[in-house]
RNA sequence: UGAGGCGUCGCCAAGCGGUAAGGCACCGGGUUUUGGUCUCGGCAUCCCAAGGUUCGAAUCCUUGCGCCUCAGCCA
């Protein structure tokens, strides 16, 4: 390999998980196969944490030339609804991964799930029990204390065939039975003491319909699922790791042949916003938010209607990591990766959110004139367009001080500054309304500064953007802050509750603001960079006649951090 | 005197006995028709603590300490 090994391939982070993979395949434990999955439940939408695990799981199927399956965790039928598989493979897409032919449900698996049931309890490995909810929760013991042995554990083989039978039949009432396995009731994991793996329930299910009463549960349902599949690395968050002890032992006991290897990674966890699926849903449902697709919600539906693109969130995954120590990642990170993303290939325009009015008075009233503006500073390619200038320009009110502070290099008076693309311009006079405010900025031009340049040499310190009033599109705009106030919005004082954290400011509405006729035919989902300002993108739901943009993420603004001193 | 995990810079995170990568954030300098970008430089004599093994330890061994998870007929 020559010594100038600088290939644009790109070169991927090695993490604990690729080093068991990397020894299963020395040890040839799985015959070089890797075959992972993303295994959701359809009881809500995903979120960023789930991107995580989704760029893992079918990064790894990528990157080991293996495969990765879609399957749906659907064992629930009370919580289940279609509406979220639907928005579920919508959002695996749209990160830009395919899961070609392999999307399963565990649903799928019942009726193979039933006949190893009743496998078990043929081998006397499962039996079931009569147990109220509440005796089984006295029975269990508790984190110190060993549980003792259900009553009912000792049942023979034909009454427990014959009693899951006429629980599968519909004989029984909801919780009136459940199937367990026969394990330890003194087992340090909870988990291992005699596990209820099936319940009735007679509900609905959202794919199976009435056909069944009895369902089966995550701990019986999922390592099954796995080995039904040939899944050679099962891949999910910490909180399992206690879990293992009973995955292993129902693929050994059921006898299902194939074994996969659970392994276990630490969820993602991001300041300023909350990530548990039952905080996202009451959001939702209380209105605090406007939906699912809320551009504040770290879901993946609110992140895309918010501007981010895939790409940014697969580059904000990789930054993050992989590892098992819990963590707290600084959405400033993903932040930088939509800056990062957006500094590239974003269309620059002018926009003024907050308008004050400029008159140059030197040049002709009714006059328009078209100045050449660069679309965008790093890509050559992506050309030029032409910028009306009038006599009469908005500005933003913050780039003119009456009184200017110390580094202040905008409008003042007396100051000449480049008006971007356009001219250099020198504030004359300032006008005020009754009340003292600001009302006109009158200024003068310099013919000779066409296209913001002069050759002689003059310093020119500040360059500010403008619109012109004559010609300016008016806009709405969503202003988006962080969601909460607190860094962790799980670490809570006593009395407090989360919702109380909720930022008072998470948007703000900029009802009409003007900006560059360019816009004119912006379409929804199109993001630009509004010069000097931040990334914005056209709202979904905007209409043309009033086009309304979301704020992806502002600019860096060193500016800010030396204003905010000096005052 | 239940069990399972985790502890490396403000936040992520490499490191796998040979003398602390990288990114984000932050702080300075330069370039700049975005106070953006880019660029240059700074940012852990130290790896939860204390002992020990070793020529040599963040890495091995002890003993502590701290944090997380588990007592749903949720996943």
């Amino acid at each position: 390999m020559a010594a100038t090994e600088n290939t644009n391939e790109e070169v991927k982070k090695s993490n604990f998980i690729k080093e068991i993979i990397n020894k299963d395949n020395e040890e040839n434990i799985y015959g070089g196969a890797v075959a992972t999955r993303f295994p959701p439940e359809p009881n809500g939408y995903l979120h960023i944490g789930h991107a995580k695990s989704i760029c893992l799981n079918f990064g790894l199927a990528k990157e080991y030339n293996g495969t990765c399956n879609l399957r749906f965790d659907d064992t629930n039928p009370s919580k289940e609804e279609d509406e979220y598989v639907e928005s579920i493979q919508e959002d695996v897409k749209w990160l830009g991964f395919d899961w070609g032919d392999r999307k399963f449900f565990a649903s799928d698996y019942f009726e193979k799930l039933y006949d190893i049931a009743v496998d078990m309890i043929k081998k006397g490995k499962a039996y079931v029990c009569d147990l109220t909810a509440d005796e089984i929760r006295e029975y269990r013991g508790t984190l110190k204390a060993p549980g003792k042995n259900s009553p009912y554990r000792d049942r023979t083989v034909e009454e427990n065939l014959d009693l899951f039978e006429r629980m599968k039949a519909g004989e029984f009432k909801d919780g009136e039975r459940t199937l367990r396995l026969k394990i330890d009731m003194t087992s340090g994991y909870i988990v291992m003491r005699d596990p209820v793996i099936y319940r009735i329930q007679h509900t609905e299910h959202h794919r199976t319909g009435n056909k069944w009463c009895i369902y089966p549960m995550y701990d019986f349902t999922h390592c099954l699922s796995d080995s039904f599949e040939k899944i050679t690395h099962s891949i999910c968050t910490l909180e399992f790791e206690n879990n293992r002890p009973l995955y292993d032992w129902v693929v050994n006991e059921s006898g299902v042949g194939h074994k996969p290897k659970q392994i276990e990674f630490a969820r993602l966890n991001l300041t300023y916003t909350v990530m548990s699926k039952r905080k996202l849903l009451e959001l939702v449902k209380n209105s605090y938010v406007d939906g699912w697709d809320d551009p504040r919600m770290p879901t993946i539906c609110g992140l895309r209607r918010r501007g981010y693109t895939p790409e940014s969130i697969r580059d904000f995954a990789d930054r993050i990591g992989i590892a098992k120590s819990d963590n707290m990642v600084d959405i400033a990170m993903l932040e930088h990766c939509i800056r990062e993303d957006l500094n590239r290939r974003a269309q620059r325009i002018m926009a003024v959110l907050d308008p004050v009015k400029v008159i140059v008075t030197n040049y002709p009233e009714g006059q328009v004139e078209y100045v050449d503006a660069v679309n965008n500073p790093e890509d050559e390619s992506m050309g030029k367009r032409q910028m009306p200038f009038t006599r009469e320009l908005w500005i933003e009110k913050s780039d003119f001080m009456e009184e200017p502070m110390k580094k202040f290099h905008r409008l003042s008076p007396g100051m000449e500054v480049r008006f971007k693309h356009a001219y250099y311009i020198t504030c004359t006079d300032v006008v005020k309304g009754p009340d003292g405010e600001i009302t006109e900025i009158h200024c003068t031009y310099d013919p000779a500064t066409r296209g913001g340049w002069s050759d002689d040499g003059r310093k020119v310190k500040g360059t500010i953007h403008w619109v012109s009033v004559a010609e300016a599109v008016e806009a709405r705009v969503n202003v988006y802050e962080h969601l909460f106030t607190r860094e962790n919005p799980d670490d809570l004082k006593p009395g407090e509750d989360y919702k109380d954290l909720l930022n008072p400011d998470s948007l703000s509405v900029i009802e009409k603001c003007y900006i560059e006729p360019f816009v004119r035919d912006a379409k929804p989902g199109e993001r630009f960079q509004f010069d000097r300002n931040g990334y914005f993108c056209v709202d979904k739901y905007s209409d043309h006649s009033w086009i309304t943009f979301n704020r992806i993420v502002s600019l860096k603004d060193s500016w800010k951090k030396v204003a905010e001193k000096g005052n």
